[in-house]
DNA sequence: GTATAATGGTCAG
DNA sequence: TGACCCTTATACG
């Protein structure tokens, strides 16, 4: 998925694009007619992200839920006021960051609304300038308020929010298990939004062993965790990507700002440039090359039942 | 064409 | 711990 980061970006497009807007909501696979249904017709109010939830407040007090799972994204098209991504959600490939629209297009063509759906479509929304596609969702319900309120409960601090006393609240979920730090870093009731990329990215940015259960995790260590983990989940709000090595880990034929612009990419925000595919991550997915630091090879293991990357050497526990 | 992977989560046992 | 759900792109016959 779409960690954490992705979800905070949809909420801010759904704000951006719809709310204020009536809305034709509607469910061209079919699965979810009956709740698409007490949607229709009613004006979105605001978006919000928790964690890796996506919920959607209409004027009817109902809230469209949405998970989007390991493979679920979003699709999005519209008329030249109708800005941001075309795309957000579930990468093919590795590294991969969100599609944007073309921008090429026949500049004065008038807005002749939402395409044919293309796909499993399981909910469609339209206002009269644009429209967006949920496809593979592992969560797209409508519920109340209340029910709205019950999903947040079960929720850990969400890193995007970082609300005073967040990373106390981290630290002690994170000493009362024995389980390793690197399994309960992907349980959501412990902290909201991170994913397998995350997790392994930030294990090795504090140099912790994966394996070290969640009860010797010093609390100094663990605050630095939490700090850590903030930063990088903003790096990838403003990125639209998960990019966890500095600059001085990228090698020339990363996007540079002047490229992005003119290909309509977001402009890099931390830099002049943005790293490849190959440069953006210390760990993850490179199990058999070389650690970016000491140069021991990188390895790969099960950890219930998700791929761990980790470097043997550098984090010891 | 058919298989497989992918940044998740839930439920049964 | 394992089975299962959701969908699509890519790799491989």
């Amino acid at each position: 998925m779409p960690e954490g980061h992705s979800v905070r970006r949809l909420a801010r497009q759904f704000g951006d694009v719809f709310a204020g807007r009536r809305l034709a909501v509607s469910s061209p696979q079919g699965r979810f007619s009956g709740g698409a249904a007490l949607l229709d017709g009613h004006t979105l109010l605001t978006a919000e992200a928790h964690g890796k939830h996506l919920f959607l407040h209409f004027d009817n007090s109902l809230v469209l839920h949405v998970h989007l799972g390991l493979y679920g994204a979003w699709s999005f098209g519209g008329d030249r006021t109708f800005t941001g991504a075309s795309s957000i959600g579930a990468p093919r490939r590795v590294g991969e960051q969100e599609a944007f629209a073309d921008g090429d297009d026949d500049a004065d063509a008038a807005y002749a609304g939402p395409p044919a759906p293309v796909g499993a479509v399981r909910v469609r929304l339209a206002s009269s300038h644009g429209w967006a596609d949920l496809r593979g969702a592992t969560t797209c319900e409508t519920i109340t308020a209340a029910e709205a309120e019950a999903v947040l409960a079960r929720l850990g601090p969400d890193p995007l929010r970082n609300r005073r006393g967040d990373a106390g609240r981290f630290a002690a979920n994170l000493q009362r298990r024995k389980t390793p730090v690197a399994a309960l870093l992907m349980d959501q009731k412990i902290i909201a939004g991170i994913g397998n990329v995350y997790r392994a990215e930030v294990l090795f940015r504090l140099r912790l062993h994966p394996w070290l259960p969640g009860s010797a995790v010093p609390d100094t260590a663990a605050r630095k965790l939490w700090r850590d983990v903030v930063a990088l989940m903003n790096d990838g709000v403003a990125d639209g990507r998960i990019i966890t090595t500095p600059p001085k880990y990228w090698t020339l034929d990363g996007t540079t700002a002047a490229k992005a612009a003119a290909v309509g990419l977001p402009v890099p925000a931390r830099s002049s440039s943005f790293p490849s595919r190959e440069d953006a991550h210390f760990v993850y997915k490179r199990h058999g090359l070389p650690c970016r630091v000491c140069r021991t090879v990188v390895l790969m293991a099960d950890l219930a039942g998700r791929n761990l990357y980790w470097c043997p050497q550098c984090q010891q526990e």
